[in-house]
DNA sequence: GGATCCCGCCACTTA
DNA sequence: TAAGTGGCGGGATCC
């Protein structure tokens, strides 16, 4: 594997006894970072769940949280136990187009947006309130998209509740309703059904759409900020592209896995993670540079436009020739800048990590910007 | 003190 | 029946 290992375990071991926990370092939107990072080149076709595990520094338990929302956007397929197909970013479009029809045309059959209607999220549940619930934006058509998600009812209680249905469901809010801004605690209400209506039901809900949120935000398909008129934080579909708005993005958000700035300044200890966070964190600037206008919700395949993990061999949609000088250097050209090359892999990785702990070192203690290293 | 979300228990599913 | 899967909520961390 070309991609480095250290930069991974160096990133999971804050739990190592001199670097106190900091909860940033395991946050499933940098776990999925560095698991995207991992894969996301050519030669993969199937991953398994051991190796990511391992590769990652993390128990399978996360591994699951993120392929669960990976697979609900196509970028992974379930192939057999413990093994996923790699399908790429490629796949994106398609599914996300898959998701926009059936939530349209099951849109249909439930346009009636009254009370009265029954849907499945559990038995017994409706939508109807909840939309009556919803702080803010329109809610014109919701309630039927939400109906549809909801409607897929198949089976058992636990498909239900799933994390990648759930996933879907709330993608589907963005693909198929007139929402901009939804705030989890509205997301929740809206696909738990007011029968379900407890506080502790919205609680739990709202945790599992955190974890979503923290792995769609570190793809950029949403972005956090705060709503304009409430300030209270809710999501935005970014699109294929995901670029951030330069407009109304909060600059103090919290950004988990993708927020250098911040973790940076708040957890000196965070800068043996600062290679991963890096390049993504450069996209972002350089995102936010270039006008959102040209966001589109086309999914063809030829006008799909990838976020920052768009795959090596196709060209970034909106960066013209004359913009290449200004283009980030990607993961491989960057790790090799800081990885000195040694055939022997552990070697390579205990090595790769120490000089991160220096650089960290040496930037708090010497105040001094890190010397650059010869790779 | 509310918002956020990691962590791991344990029930359920699958091989 | 063991191993794999993943829902769930306690409680730690962040702001």
């Amino acid at each position: 594997m070309a991609l480095p290992s250290s930069v991974y375990s160096a990133a999971v071991e804050s739990g190592s006894k001199d670097v106190p926990y900091c909860r940033k370092q395991k946050s499933l939107g940098l776990l999925c970072s560095n698991f995207l990072s991992l894969y996301d080149r050519e030669g993969i076709e199937t991953i398994g769940l051991d190796d990511a595990a391992s590769r990652l520094g993390v128990e399978r338990r996360r591994i699951y949280d993120i392929v669960n929302v990976l697979e609900s956007v196509g970028i992974l397929i379930r192939k057999a136990k413990n093994r996923y197909t790699w399908k790429g970013f490629g796949a994106i479009p398609e599914a996300l187009e898959a998701l926009k029809r059936e939530g349209l045309r099951e849109n249909g059959p439930f346009a009636d947006t009254s009370c009265s209607e029954k849907v499945s999220d559990d038995e017994e549940d409706s939508m109807s309130s909840d939309i009556n619930c919803l702080s803010q934006n329109d809610k014109s058509d919701t309630s039927s998209v939400l109906k549809s998600a909801m409607a897929s009812k198949s089976g058992e209680n636990r498909k239900e509740k799933s994390l990648g249905l759930l996933t879907q469901n709330f993608v589907k809010l963005f693909l198929c309703t007139d929402m901009d801004l939804i705030s989890l605690e509205d997301a929740a209400k809206l696909l738990l059904g007011d029968g379900k209506h407890t506080s502790m039901t919205t609680r739990t809900k709202v945790r599992r759409l955190y974890d979503i949120a923290n792995v769609l935000s570190s793809m950029k398909f949403i972005e956090k900020i705060h709503h304009p008129e409430t300030r209270k934080p809710a999501f935005r579909w970014l699109g294929l592209n995901g670029k951030p708005d330069n407009g109304i993005v909060d600059s103090k958000k919290r950004i988990f896995g993708t927020d250098l700035t911040n973790t940076a300044k708040r957890f000196k200890v965070d800068e043996d993670g600062l290679q991963i966070l890096k390049p993504v964190n450069l996209m972002r600037v350089k995102n936010e540079t270039e006008n959102e206008d040209d966001r589109t919700t086309t999914m063809g395949a030829k006008s799909y436009q990838f976020g920052p993990f768009a795959p090596a061999n196709v060209p970034q949609v909106g960066v013209s020739n004359d913009d290449k000088g200004k283009q980030v250097v990607d993961w491989e050209s960057l790790a090799s800048t800081y990885r000195p090359k040694y055939h022997n892999q552990a070697l390579k990785d205990l090595f790769s990590h120490y000089v991160e702990a220096w650089k960290s070192w040496y930037t708090e203690v010497a105040g001094k910007s890190p010397i650059q290293l010869m790779s």
